[in-house]
DNA sequence: TAGAGATATGACCACGTGGTCACATGTGGT
DNA sequence: ACCACATGTGACCACGTGGTCATATCTCTA
């Protein structure tokens, strides 16, 4: 955590520090990502850097703290606006709210794309530490809640059902990021929701005759 | 590519040289791999290395290279093996040989997480030039025949499920790895083979009651 | 045996890194 | 007006990086 001179600090000034950091991280990860960079990026020198964080990984778990914060708020108020829906529904709508995040907060995006991709082990660590893999655990609460509900097969496997999910929520994005790069939204939402129906479909019905 | 001079030496020092260089590249990844690292496994000094290859770049291709080869050497060899097989069988083979793959060639398998890892993008375009990305068209030939063949239904998108097989591809590997970490294979083939029954029978059936 | 051309070598370079520290500047209380 | 203490600051450190180059050592031909 940043010492206490930090969030002293006035609040544009910490801002600016912040969204230094968000552009730097994003880009390098954590490992390849320039402490000198941020300072020059936020116009701050050295020696305050160290006076408000006690290293780079002190300042690289806070980013992403924030950002793990942003999108977990933006998935429980999507769910918790439409309570009752079917999982399938459900799924439907945490891959559309997934690209919606994706371009409404395209940094904290990219450092989660950057996080996953992080070979730093101990830097790893210490971000899932401060909280993280609920994504995991979303799932299979939802899983559980359709069998419960008779919504789905019981033969289906809870556990490999949610590898399969998790795997889909990435790939449905780097997809997206690959096909449209930064693109805007709007222009290719129905290639998007054509191919998220695609892909629903599939689930669903599976591929046989 | 490599110079002349790194042809002309004796195999099992330029094997010592490439089995250094998979060592560290498996290990950093290709832009925090350090050439340093390299001379000292190998026992080369620093000079010499710069007279086999042009630059870190040159080596890492290259190294890439073999691992590709190896790769695809490998899976093809495994299809060509049992012609006429079905879809479903078709998958189920490369899942299994998949993470086959991942344990009798540890170091290509780690070479290619961390390929898959680099932020480095002219390293990441350097190698992809040089040859990969057949895994995409070799699933989509092989959706293609199992249409042609009325074996899935028409509805069922090839680029979507494509997708869905190559995330799902590398998310079993990573599970895996995850989970069982570098323990012998054998002990948990059943648990492996289950799991991967459960996810074929998601992808056939659906998850629908 | 002489000499030419290929090959081997490690000291060296400029640079960027994360992190430190002595000192300068601000601020609030007396 | 003073002083104590928090805060700001950038020159500096040791180190590791990718890459170079003059020189030493081979090897093979004449």
């Amino acid at each position: 955590m940043p010492r206490e001179t930090f969030f002293n600090l006035p609040k544009d000034k910490r801002d600016h520090i912040i969204t230094a950091a968000i552009e730097e991280f994003s880009q390098a990860g954590y490992s390849t990502a320039s402490t000198n960079q941020i300072c020059k990026k936020s116009g701050i020198p050295k020696g305050s850097f160290y006076q408000y964080f006690t290293d780079k990984l002190d300042l690289y778990v806070y980013i992403m703290t924030l950002a793990i914060e942003e999108k977990i708020r933006f998935f429980s108020v999507a769910l918790t606006e439409f309570p009752a829906l079917s999982l399938l529904e459900q799924i439907r709508l945490l891959f559309t709210k997934g690209i919606e995040f994706a371009k409404t907060h395209p940094q904290y995006a990219a450092l989660g794309e950057q996080f996953s991709k992080e070979s730093d082990e101990s830097a790893k660590s210490a971000v899932i530490k401060e909280g993280d893999k609920r994504s995991d655990t979303l799932f299979l609460q939802m899983i559980d809640q359709a069998k419960a509900k008779g919504e789905i097969d019981d033969s289906v496997d809870a556990q490999a059902l949610s590898l399969l999910l998790q795997s889909l929520n990435s790939a449905v994005n780097s997809y997206m990021q690959d096909r449209y790069g930064s693109l805007s939204y709007e222009e290719h939402e129905k290639d998007m929701k054509h191919f998220i129906e695609s892909l629903l479909n599939i689930l669903y019905r599976g591929i046989k005759k």
